[in-house]
DNA sequence: GTCTATACGTGGATAGAC
DNA sequence: GTCTATCCACGTATAGAC
């Protein structure tokens, strides 16, 4: 029984998809319903929109939730956790770097609402966290851990992730990140401060 | 001659005053010319703003120029830059710790306003820099370098200003630090990590 | 399910009295 | 220099035809 799918993607999948980028790049409150309409290929102005959500917030909710979901579904890139040499850690952090990419428009929309949501804060921080420290790291780290790790390992965990983070949103809002460093020259020397070898 | 000086500060004043906090909290878009006319004590709705300012973009050109300004003329607190032991190193990361702290307003309006200003963007970033590494930092690091250091000096900065920076905004946006660490269990780890000692 | 048309609210900005 | 009053643009959201 065919039913005849509908070969193209639904109104409401169209409108999900470019609200997600509009609402990354302009945020929730600048980007007015019309424009929505306009990108998901509707007519804008007509009510169209509000044939498949509520309202913006309610959307937004959707749109968010929906990416969470993709993005925690993601594969784990594994890379060999087994070592403890520097490069090796280097390559992990080049894939926690691309992992922070597929988070972009997530944090991006996250910084657009604020305080306003709270809840999607601690859940993209989470995924963050979990991805990035708790599974594979800090283990890692914890391998024949030089002095300073060993003395706080916590602590030198949160050094790296935050050192992710900046250099991450360096980019995304300086454009640049604070001095000429390649994301390769970055990952690479901060592994060496790191681990040994 | 007095001229009778007035005593309460002239209206101009209390509405960038107003606006600063308000663009910071809230974003341009987010608050209204009322809003800001209601916070700096004028009827919200009469147009009275418009005595004072075109528009809310030369309101907003206005405020961030002052701001610059006036962050770019504090004082760089010494704290013994001599050394080149970790706890020196650590006391001055305390210092630019506190130095983001009074870039937080620049930092949430350039945020709020992305890719809009890239002018601000660009000299924000400066200010940090030149602060947070150009200034002393830089010397510290190159006193007696570790291994690392010595192999890739502004890499090594790099790492270190980006450590502070992904700190800081998690702190701002997502209200606490990837683990639970606080500012000084930070900066020692982050300084033991880059200098002897 | 999408359109045209429209009612409504909020906020930007000006006019003119005081 | 601040007020009241007002105009206008834009965006939200609904009604009803197709």
């Amino acid at each position: 029984m065919v039913h005849s799918v509908a070969v193209i993607k639904n109104t409401r999948e169209r409108i999900m998809a470019a609200a997600l980028d509009l609402f990354a790049e302009r945020g929730v409150l600048g980007t007015p319903v019309t424009s929505i309409e306009a990108a998901a290929g509707l007519s804008p102005g007509s009510g169209s929109f509000y044939r498949h959500f509520k309202d913006r917030q309610e959307l937004l909710a959707a749109v968010v939730e929906r990416e969470i979901t993709r993005v925690a579904k993601l594969p784990v890139d594994p890379s060999t956790t087994d070592g403890t040499r520097a490069s090796e850690l280097a390559a992990q952090l080049c894939n926690d770097l691309a992992f922070l990419g597929e988070l972009r428009r997530l944090i991006a929309i996250l910084f657009w609402e604020r305080g306003k949501a709270p809840d999607v804060a601690e859940r993209v921080r989470s995924l963050m966290v979990e991805r990035g420290v708790e599974l594979g790291i800090a283990e890692l780290l914890l391998t024949d851990p030089i002095d300073v790790v060993r003395a706080d390992p916590s602590a030198a965990s949160t050094v790296m992730m935050c050192a992710m983070v900046g250099y991450f949103l360096s980019m995304e809002y300086f454009g640049t990140p604070p001095a000429e460093v390649d994301p390769d020259r970055f990952t690479r020397t901060l592994a060496r401060l790191l681990v040994r070898g």
